[in-house]
DNA sequence: TGATTTGAACTGACTGGTCAGTGCAAAAAT
DNA sequence: ATTTTTGCACTGACCAGTCAGTTCAAATCA
Protein backbone atom coordinates (compact mmCIF):
# COMPACT_ATOMS: atom_id res chain seq x y z
CA UNK A 1 0.00 0.00 0.00
CA UNK A 2 2.73 2.50 0.89
CA UNK A 3 4.83 3.23 -1.61
CA UNK A 4 8.46 4.52 -1.58
CA UNK A 5 10.32 6.87 1.39
CA UNK A 6 8.39 9.94 3.16
CA UNK A 7 5.52 11.46 1.41
CA UNK A 8 3.51 14.34 2.37
CA UNK A 9 0.99 14.15 -0.54
CA UNK A 10 2.05 12.50 -3.81
CA UNK A 11 5.31 10.83 -4.68
CA UNK A 12 7.65 13.44 -4.49
CA UNK A 13 9.70 14.21 -7.81
CA UNK A 14 7.06 13.81 -9.92
CA UNK A 15 4.90 16.33 -7.72
CA UNK A 16 8.31 18.55 -8.00
CA UNK A 17 8.68 18.05 -12.25
CA UNK A 18 4.63 18.97 -12.38
CA UNK A 19 5.67 22.31 -10.11
CA UNK A 20 7.80 23.01 -12.53
CA UNK A 21 5.73 22.39 -15.35
CA UNK A 22 3.18 24.76 -14.08
CA UNK A 23 5.07 27.86 -13.21
CA UNK A 24 7.18 27.44 -16.99
CA UNK A 25 3.39 27.09 -18.17
CA UNK A 26 1.85 30.25 -16.16
CA UNK A 27 4.13 32.85 -17.12
CA UNK A 28 4.17 31.57 -20.83
CA UNK A 29 0.66 31.46 -21.21
CA UNK A 30 -0.26 34.83 -19.47
CA UNK A 31 2.59 36.75 -21.72
CA UNK A 32 1.31 34.86 -24.76
CA UNK A 33 -2.26 32.99 -24.20
CA UNK A 34 -2.86 29.59 -24.50
CA UNK A 35 -2.23 28.87 -28.44
CA UNK A 36 0.57 31.21 -28.98
CA UNK A 37 2.14 28.97 -26.24
CA UNK A 38 4.20 25.95 -27.78
CA UNK A 39 4.20 22.63 -25.61
CA UNK A 40 7.85 22.78 -26.52
CA UNK A 41 8.56 26.36 -25.37
CA UNK A 42 6.96 24.82 -21.89
CA UNK A 43 9.43 22.20 -21.30
CA UNK A 44 12.46 24.13 -22.22
CA UNK A 45 11.80 27.01 -19.69
CA UNK A 46 11.16 24.26 -17.00
CA UNK A 47 14.51 22.56 -17.90
CA UNK A 48 12.67 18.71 -18.81
CA UNK A 49 12.26 17.09 -21.74
CA UNK A 50 9.27 17.05 -24.03
CA UNK A 51 8.43 13.68 -23.35
CA UNK A 52 8.41 14.49 -19.62
CA UNK A 53 5.66 17.10 -20.38
CA UNK A 54 2.52 14.18 -21.88
CA UNK A 55 4.30 11.96 -18.69
CA UNK A 56 3.09 13.83 -16.67
CA UNK A 57 0.01 15.41 -18.37
CA UNK A 58 -2.37 13.99 -21.02
CA UNK A 59 -2.11 17.00 -23.11
CA UNK A 60 -1.56 20.70 -23.50
CA UNK A 61 -5.27 21.40 -22.28
CA UNK A 62 -5.27 19.66 -19.61
CA UNK A 63 -2.01 20.89 -18.11
CA UNK A 64 -3.62 24.28 -18.10
CA UNK A 65 -7.32 22.68 -17.12
CA UNK A 66 -5.02 21.26 -13.49
CA UNK A 67 -2.85 24.88 -13.73
CA UNK A 68 -6.07 27.05 -13.04
CA UNK A 69 -7.59 24.51 -10.64
CA UNK A 70 -4.20 25.00 -8.85
CA UNK A 71 -4.30 28.54 -8.93
CA UNK A 72 -7.50 29.42 -7.60
CA UNK A 73 -7.19 26.88 -5.21
CA UNK A 74 -4.56 28.93 -3.49
CA UNK A 75 -6.70 31.98 -4.02
CA UNK A 76 -10.23 30.91 -3.12
CA UNK A 77 -8.28 29.39 0.21
CA UNK A 78 -6.45 32.34 1.18
CA UNK A 79 -9.97 34.75 0.93
CA UNK A 80 -11.35 32.16 2.96
CA UNK A 81 -8.65 32.32 5.95
CA UNK A 82 -8.69 35.96 5.79
CA UNK A 83 -12.18 36.23 6.14
CA UNK A 84 -12.26 33.65 9.11
CA UNK A 85 -9.33 35.29 10.25
CA UNK A 86 -11.32 38.95 10.97
CA UNK A 87 -14.32 36.41 12.13
CA UNK A 88 -11.95 35.09 15.09
CA UNK A 89 -10.60 38.57 15.85
CA UNK A 90 -14.14 40.05 16.31
CA UNK A 91 -14.26 42.05 13.89
CA UNK A 92 -17.45 43.02 11.64
CA UNK A 93 -18.24 42.03 8.66
CA UNK A 94 -16.43 45.86 6.64
CA UNK A 95 -13.78 44.33 8.27
CA UNK A 96 -13.65 40.90 6.82
CA UNK A 97 -14.35 42.52 3.44
CA UNK A 98 -11.44 45.01 3.74
CA UNK A 99 -9.35 41.85 4.55
CA UNK A 100 -10.31 39.60 1.35
CA UNK A 101 -9.06 43.14 -0.51
CA UNK A 102 -5.87 42.57 1.25
CA UNK A 103 -5.74 38.85 0.42
CA UNK A 104 -6.77 39.82 -3.13
CA UNK A 105 -3.87 42.27 -3.22
CA UNK A 106 -1.86 39.68 -1.80
CA UNK A 107 -2.38 36.81 -3.92
CA UNK A 108 -2.07 39.29 -7.13
CA UNK A 109 1.13 40.54 -5.55
CA UNK A 110 2.47 36.78 -5.62
CA UNK A 111 1.18 35.31 -8.54
CA UNK A 112 0.41 38.87 -11.18
CA UNK A 113 0.79 36.12 -13.85
CA UNK A 114 -1.54 33.58 -13.15
CA UNK A 115 -3.47 36.59 -12.48
CA UNK A 116 -3.29 38.07 -15.74
CA UNK A 117 -4.08 34.80 -17.39
CA UNK A 118 -7.32 34.01 -15.03
CA UNK A 119 -8.81 37.14 -16.43
CA UNK A 120 -7.88 37.04 -19.78
CA UNK A 121 -10.21 33.39 -20.05
CA UNK A 122 -12.62 33.81 -17.39
CA UNK A 123 -15.22 35.25 -19.76
CA UNK A 124 -14.33 33.13 -23.01
CA UNK A 125 -17.07 31.33 -24.45
CA UNK A 126 -16.59 27.60 -26.58
CA UNK A 127 -13.28 26.50 -25.19
CA UNK A 128 -12.52 23.17 -23.48
CA UNK A 129 -11.93 24.40 -20.05
CA UNK A 130 -14.90 26.62 -20.22
CA UNK A 131 -16.69 24.55 -17.37
CA UNK A 132 -13.62 23.88 -15.00
CA UNK A 133 -13.41 27.91 -15.07
CA UNK A 134 -16.89 28.04 -14.34
CA UNK A 135 -16.89 26.11 -11.29
CA UNK A 136 -13.53 27.04 -10.31
CA UNK A 137 -14.72 30.91 -10.40
CA UNK A 138 -17.61 30.77 -8.19
CA UNK A 139 -15.93 28.89 -5.28
CA UNK A 140 -13.82 32.13 -5.28
CA UNK A 141 -16.85 34.57 -5.62
CA UNK A 142 -19.07 32.74 -3.65
CA UNK A 143 -16.64 33.58 -0.62
CA UNK A 144 -17.29 37.17 -1.02
CA UNK A 145 -21.38 36.64 -1.81
CA UNK A 146 -20.76 34.73 1.30
CA UNK A 147 -19.63 37.50 3.43
CA UNK A 148 -21.95 40.32 2.41
CA UNK A 149 -24.85 37.78 2.65
CA UNK A 150 -23.70 37.46 6.40
CA UNK A 151 -23.53 41.42 6.60
CA UNK A 152 -27.16 41.64 5.33
CA UNK A 153 -28.39 39.36 7.55
CA UNK A 154 -26.26 40.74 10.69
CA UNK A 155 -27.99 44.38 9.64
CA UNK A 156 -24.45 45.97 8.52
CA UNK A 157 -25.01 45.72 5.36
CA UNK A 158 -28.23 47.66 3.61
CA UNK A 159 -30.80 45.02 2.48
CA UNK A 160 -30.82 46.81 -0.65
CA UNK A 161 -27.71 45.49 -2.18
CA UNK A 162 -27.54 42.93 -4.90
CA UNK A 163 -25.36 40.21 -2.98
CA UNK A 164 -24.33 38.52 -6.88
CA UNK A 165 -23.37 41.95 -8.69
CA UNK A 166 -21.76 43.96 -5.64
CA UNK A 167 -19.48 40.40 -4.99
CA UNK A 168 -18.59 40.92 -8.72
CA UNK A 169 -17.55 44.26 -8.92
CA UNK A 170 -15.59 44.36 -5.65
CA UNK A 171 -13.99 41.27 -7.47
CA UNK A 172 -13.08 43.64 -10.26
CA UNK A 173 -12.27 46.33 -8.04
CA UNK A 174 -9.61 44.66 -6.89
CA UNK A 175 -8.41 43.40 -9.86
CA UNK A 176 -8.16 45.74 -12.08
CA UNK A 177 -6.96 48.10 -10.01
CA UNK A 178 -3.99 45.30 -8.92
CA UNK A 179 -3.08 44.67 -12.65
CA UNK A 180 -2.36 48.06 -12.67
CA UNK A 181 -0.75 48.98 -10.17
CA UNK A 182 1.56 45.92 -11.17
CA UNK A 183 1.98 47.01 -14.04
CA UNK A 184 2.00 50.95 -14.29
CA UNK A 185 3.55 52.02 -11.01
CA UNK A 186 4.97 48.45 -9.59
CA UNK A 187 7.25 50.93 -7.29
CA UNK A 188 4.21 51.42 -5.04
CA UNK A 189 3.48 49.88 -1.86
CA UNK A 190 0.69 47.08 -1.20
CA UNK A 191 -0.26 49.29 1.66
CA UNK A 192 -0.61 52.36 -0.21
CA UNK A 193 -2.98 50.87 -2.98
CA UNK A 194 -4.88 48.70 -0.16
CA UNK A 195 -5.00 51.97 1.59
CA UNK A 196 -6.64 53.71 -1.56
CA UNK A 197 -8.79 50.73 -2.23
CA UNK A 198 -9.97 51.06 1.59
CA UNK A 199 -11.09 54.80 0.91
CA UNK A 200 -12.91 53.85 -2.02
CA UNK A 201 -15.38 51.15 -0.54
CA UNK A 202 -16.07 52.88 2.22
CA UNK A 203 -17.35 55.96 0.44
CA UNK A 204 -14.75 58.15 1.53
CA UNK A 205 -14.26 59.26 -2.33
CA UNK A 206 -16.78 62.02 -2.44
CA UNK A 207 -17.15 63.93 0.93
CA UNK A 208 -14.45 66.64 0.93
CA UNK A 209 -11.70 65.57 4.29
CA UNK B 1 -10.14 65.73 -59.11
CA UNK B 2 -13.28 63.98 -57.59
CA UNK B 3 -13.11 60.41 -58.17
CA UNK B 4 -15.95 57.92 -58.81
CA UNK B 5 -19.78 58.54 -57.41
CA UNK B 6 -20.95 60.24 -54.32
CA UNK B 7 -18.68 59.24 -51.16
CA UNK B 8 -18.11 60.46 -48.01
CA UNK B 9 -15.00 59.07 -46.35
CA UNK B 10 -13.60 56.02 -48.44
CA UNK B 11 -14.55 54.00 -51.56
CA UNK B 12 -17.62 52.45 -49.93
CA UNK B 13 -17.80 48.85 -51.43
CA UNK B 14 -14.19 48.81 -49.26
CA UNK B 15 -15.60 50.33 -46.15
CA UNK B 16 -18.21 47.66 -45.91
CA UNK B 17 -15.64 44.98 -46.32
CA UNK B 18 -13.91 45.90 -43.60
CA UNK B 19 -16.40 46.42 -41.28
CA UNK B 20 -17.88 43.06 -42.16
CA UNK B 21 -14.24 41.47 -41.35
CA UNK B 22 -14.12 43.66 -37.77
CA UNK B 23 -17.76 42.09 -37.02
CA UNK B 24 -16.56 38.44 -37.80
CA UNK B 25 -12.93 38.93 -36.24
CA UNK B 26 -14.90 40.64 -33.00
CA UNK B 27 -16.80 37.91 -31.69
CA UNK B 28 -14.12 35.11 -33.02
CA UNK B 29 -11.59 36.43 -30.96
CA UNK B 30 -13.51 37.38 -27.90
CA UNK B 31 -14.62 33.52 -28.05
CA UNK B 32 -11.74 31.87 -28.99
CA UNK B 33 -8.41 34.32 -28.12
CA UNK B 34 -6.15 35.71 -30.91
CA UNK B 35 -4.22 33.21 -31.83
CA UNK B 36 -6.69 30.30 -31.55
CA UNK B 37 -8.71 32.44 -34.23
CA UNK B 38 -8.10 31.49 -38.17
CA UNK B 39 -8.41 33.95 -40.76
CA UNK B 40 -9.88 31.39 -43.08
CA UNK B 41 -12.77 31.62 -40.34
CA UNK B 42 -12.59 35.27 -40.39
CA UNK B 43 -13.36 35.37 -43.88
CA UNK B 44 -16.11 32.92 -43.99
CA UNK B 45 -18.00 34.21 -41.14
CA UNK B 46 -17.75 37.49 -42.90
CA UNK B 47 -18.76 35.53 -46.07
CA UNK B 48 -15.58 36.97 -47.39
CA UNK B 49 -12.55 35.15 -49.80
CA UNK B 50 -9.58 34.87 -47.67
CA UNK B 51 -7.66 36.80 -50.30
CA UNK B 52 -10.32 39.63 -49.35
CA UNK B 53 -9.11 39.75 -45.47
CA UNK B 54 -5.37 40.54 -47.21
CA UNK B 55 -6.37 43.09 -49.62
CA UNK B 56 -7.98 45.19 -46.88
CA UNK B 57 -5.70 44.58 -43.80
CA UNK B 58 -1.53 43.81 -44.29
CA UNK B 59 -1.75 40.70 -41.94
CA UNK B 60 -4.13 39.24 -38.71
CA UNK B 61 -2.33 41.34 -36.38
CA UNK B 62 -3.04 44.30 -38.18
CA UNK B 63 -6.53 43.29 -38.76
CA UNK B 64 -6.44 43.41 -35.16
CA UNK B 65 -4.92 46.15 -34.08
CA UNK B 66 -7.13 48.39 -36.28
CA UNK B 67 -10.27 46.75 -34.63
CA UNK B 68 -8.60 47.85 -31.37
CA UNK B 69 -7.99 51.32 -32.22
CA UNK B 70 -11.86 51.16 -33.57
CA UNK B 71 -13.29 49.55 -30.59
CA UNK B 72 -11.81 51.91 -27.90
CA UNK B 73 -12.40 54.67 -30.26
CA UNK B 74 -15.92 54.17 -29.74
CA UNK B 75 -15.78 53.88 -25.70
CA UNK B 76 -13.49 56.84 -25.63
CA UNK B 77 -15.41 58.96 -27.50
CA UNK B 78 -18.92 57.50 -25.31
CA UNK B 79 -17.70 58.52 -21.96
CA UNK B 80 -16.60 62.42 -23.07
CA UNK B 81 -20.08 62.53 -24.03
CA UNK B 82 -21.10 61.28 -20.72
CA UNK B 83 -19.17 63.25 -18.79
CA UNK B 84 -19.85 66.57 -21.14
CA UNK B 85 -23.52 66.59 -20.72
CA UNK B 86 -23.51 66.33 -17.34
CA UNK B 87 -21.50 69.71 -16.79
CA UNK B 88 -23.56 71.33 -19.48
CA UNK B 89 -26.53 69.97 -17.69
CA UNK B 90 -25.16 71.85 -14.33
CA UNK B 91 -24.42 68.64 -12.45
CA UNK B 92 -21.65 67.97 -10.05
CA UNK B 93 -18.71 65.84 -10.80
CA UNK B 94 -20.64 62.86 -8.98
CA UNK B 95 -22.92 63.02 -11.58
CA UNK B 96 -20.08 62.94 -14.16
CA UNK B 97 -19.22 59.65 -13.02
CA UNK B 98 -22.37 58.15 -12.47
CA UNK B 99 -22.96 59.00 -15.91
CA UNK B 100 -19.77 57.68 -17.21
CA UNK B 101 -20.16 54.27 -15.53
CA UNK B 102 -24.02 54.58 -17.28
CA UNK B 103 -21.99 55.03 -20.32
CA UNK B 104 -19.18 51.98 -19.67
CA UNK B 105 -22.50 49.84 -18.89
CA UNK B 106 -24.65 50.87 -22.29
CA UNK B 107 -20.83 50.17 -24.51
CA UNK B 108 -20.46 46.65 -23.08
CA UNK B 109 -24.18 45.89 -23.36
CA UNK B 110 -23.87 46.50 -27.01
CA UNK B 111 -20.58 45.45 -27.29
CA UNK B 112 -19.88 42.79 -25.29
CA UNK B 113 -17.79 40.51 -27.39
CA UNK B 114 -15.30 43.92 -27.92
CA UNK B 115 -14.76 44.13 -24.44
CA UNK B 116 -13.93 40.59 -23.48
CA UNK B 117 -11.38 40.80 -26.08
CA UNK B 118 -10.43 43.99 -24.66
CA UNK B 119 -9.82 42.86 -20.92
CA UNK B 120 -8.11 39.49 -22.45
CA UNK B 121 -5.46 41.27 -24.19
CA UNK B 122 -4.66 44.65 -21.52
CA UNK B 123 -2.37 43.25 -19.58
CA UNK B 124 -0.68 40.80 -21.85
CA UNK B 125 2.86 41.75 -22.87
CA UNK B 126 5.80 40.96 -25.41
CA UNK B 127 2.65 40.97 -27.87
CA UNK B 128 2.72 42.86 -31.46
CA UNK B 129 0.31 44.99 -30.31
CA UNK B 130 1.17 46.02 -26.75
CA UNK B 131 1.93 49.36 -28.00
CA UNK B 132 -0.96 50.27 -29.49
CA UNK B 133 -2.95 48.97 -26.51
CA UNK B 134 -1.69 51.11 -23.90
CA UNK B 135 -1.85 54.45 -25.89
CA UNK B 136 -5.64 53.75 -26.48
CA UNK B 137 -6.03 51.82 -22.94
CA UNK B 138 -4.67 55.62 -21.53
CA UNK B 139 -7.22 57.76 -23.49
CA UNK B 140 -9.92 55.99 -22.19
CA UNK B 141 -9.15 55.88 -18.33
CA UNK B 142 -7.44 59.63 -18.81
CA UNK B 143 -11.23 60.60 -18.99
CA UNK B 144 -12.31 59.21 -15.74
CA UNK B 145 -8.77 60.29 -13.99
CA UNK B 146 -9.64 64.09 -15.68
CA UNK B 147 -13.23 63.72 -13.77
CA UNK B 148 -11.70 62.72 -11.22
CA UNK B 149 -8.70 65.62 -11.11
CA UNK B 150 -11.63 68.16 -11.48
CA UNK B 151 -13.45 67.01 -8.59
CA UNK B 152 -10.51 67.30 -6.32
CA UNK B 153 -9.93 70.50 -7.63
CA UNK B 154 -13.44 71.26 -6.87
CA UNK B 155 -13.34 70.29 -3.39
CA UNK B 156 -16.35 67.67 -4.30
CA UNK B 157 -13.62 64.87 -3.43
CA UNK B 158 -11.19 64.32 -1.05
CA UNK B 159 -7.81 65.43 -2.30
CA UNK B 160 -6.48 61.92 -0.43
CA UNK B 161 -8.14 59.93 -3.07
CA UNK B 162 -5.10 58.68 -5.53
CA UNK B 163 -6.51 59.60 -9.03
CA UNK B 164 -4.99 56.54 -10.74
CA UNK B 165 -5.53 53.90 -8.94
CA UNK B 166 -9.60 54.74 -8.24
CA UNK B 167 -9.87 55.21 -11.84
CA UNK B 168 -8.38 52.22 -12.64
CA UNK B 169 -10.66 50.17 -9.66
CA UNK B 170 -14.09 52.44 -11.10
CA UNK B 171 -13.30 50.93 -14.54
CA UNK B 172 -12.60 47.65 -13.04
CA UNK B 173 -15.82 47.48 -10.96
CA UNK B 174 -18.02 48.73 -13.91
CA UNK B 175 -15.81 46.06 -16.49
CA UNK B 176 -16.13 43.04 -14.15
CA UNK B 177 -19.74 43.76 -12.98
CA UNK B 178 -20.79 44.09 -16.42
CA UNK B 179 -18.78 41.29 -18.19
CA UNK B 180 -20.72 38.93 -14.89
CA UNK B 181 -24.25 40.71 -15.88
CA UNK B 182 -23.85 39.42 -19.38
CA UNK B 183 -22.54 35.94 -18.61
CA UNK B 184 -24.34 35.38 -15.75
CA UNK B 185 -27.66 36.73 -15.55
CA UNK B 186 -28.42 38.39 -18.95
CA UNK B 187 -32.22 39.00 -18.51
CA UNK B 188 -31.18 42.04 -15.99
CA UNK B 189 -32.04 45.60 -16.99
CA UNK B 190 -29.51 47.84 -17.18
CA UNK B 191 -30.82 50.25 -14.75
CA UNK B 192 -30.79 48.07 -12.26
CA UNK B 193 -27.60 46.74 -12.86
CA UNK B 194 -26.59 50.71 -13.17
CA UNK B 195 -28.31 51.33 -9.63
CA UNK B 196 -26.46 48.92 -8.05
CA UNK B 197 -23.30 50.32 -8.65
CA UNK B 198 -24.35 53.55 -8.01
CA UNK B 199 -24.98 52.66 -4.39
CA UNK B 200 -21.66 50.79 -4.16
CA UNK B 201 -20.03 53.71 -5.18
CA UNK B 202 -21.83 56.16 -3.60
CA UNK B 203 -20.93 53.97 -0.07
CA UNK B 204 -24.20 53.34 0.39
CA UNK B 205 -23.82 49.55 1.34
CA UNK B 206 -22.24 49.73 5.22
CA UNK B 207 -24.66 51.55 7.02
CA UNK B 208 -28.37 50.34 7.28
CA UNK B 209 -30.99 51.98 4.66
C1' DT C 1 -27.38 54.24 -77.28
C1' DG C 2 -24.52 50.33 -76.95
C1' DA C 3 -19.55 48.60 -77.09
C1' DT C 4 -15.13 48.64 -74.99
C1' DT C 5 -11.69 49.63 -71.55
C1' DT C 6 -9.88 50.24 -67.03
C1' DG C 7 -8.64 49.20 -62.44
C1' DA C 8 -10.01 48.48 -57.80
C1' DA C 9 -11.87 44.72 -55.39
C1' DC C 10 -12.20 40.08 -54.79
C1' DT C 11 -11.26 34.95 -55.26
C1' DG C 12 -9.44 30.41 -53.79
C1' DA C 13 -5.95 26.92 -54.72
C1' DC C 14 -1.42 26.49 -53.25
C1' DT C 15 3.05 26.75 -50.43
C1' DG C 16 6.19 26.59 -46.74
C1' DG C 17 6.42 26.34 -42.15
C1' DT C 18 4.84 25.20 -37.47
C1' DC C 19 3.31 22.43 -33.83
C1' DA C 20 0.68 18.86 -30.86
C1' DG C 21 1.29 14.58 -29.97
C1' DT C 22 3.74 9.74 -30.60
C1' DG C 23 7.20 6.02 -30.03
C1' DC C 24 10.86 4.09 -28.01
C1' DA C 25 15.37 2.73 -26.25
C1' DA C 26 18.56 4.15 -22.99
C1' DA C 27 19.69 6.56 -18.62
C1' DA C 28 18.83 8.17 -14.05
C1' DA C 29 16.66 8.33 -9.73
C1' DT C 30 14.53 6.19 -5.75
C1' DA D 1 13.14 -3.44 -9.55
C1' DT D 2 10.26 0.07 -10.63
C1' DT D 3 9.16 4.70 -11.66
C1' DT D 4 10.42 8.67 -13.91
C1' DT D 5 12.94 11.25 -17.13
C1' DT D 6 15.55 11.95 -21.39
C1' DG D 7 16.49 12.77 -26.24
C1' DC D 8 15.19 12.73 -30.59
C1' DA D 9 13.18 11.49 -34.81
C1' DC D 10 8.79 11.40 -36.96
C1' DT D 11 3.89 12.28 -38.53
C1' DG D 12 -0.11 14.47 -39.93
C1' DA D 13 -2.99 18.25 -39.35
C1' DC D 14 -3.36 22.95 -39.60
C1' DC D 15 -2.60 27.67 -40.96
C1' DA D 16 -0.65 32.51 -42.34
C1' DG D 17 0.30 34.52 -46.22
C1' DT D 18 0.82 34.56 -51.61
C1' DC D 19 -0.45 35.12 -56.31
C1' DA D 20 -2.33 34.44 -60.90
C1' DG D 21 -6.61 34.98 -62.44
C1' DT D 22 -11.76 36.75 -62.32
C1' DT D 23 -15.54 40.09 -61.57
C1' DC D 24 -17.95 44.18 -62.18
C1' DA D 25 -19.20 48.97 -62.06
C1' DA D 26 -17.91 53.23 -63.65
C1' DA D 27 -15.57 55.79 -67.31
C1' DT D 28 -14.60 56.49 -72.00
C1' DC D 29 -15.48 55.90 -76.64
C1' DA D 30 -18.01 55.67 -81.22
Amino acid sequence: MESSSARSGGSTRREATRQKLYEAAVTLIAEQGFSATTVDEIAERAGVAKGTVYYNFASKSVLFEELLRHGVGLLTASLKDAAEGTARAGGGKVDALDAMIRAGLVFIDRYPAFTQLYVAELWRTNRAWQSTLMVVRQEAVAVVEGVLREGVAAGEFSDEIDVQLTAAALVGMVLVAALDWKSFQPERSLDDVHAALSRLLQGRVSGRV
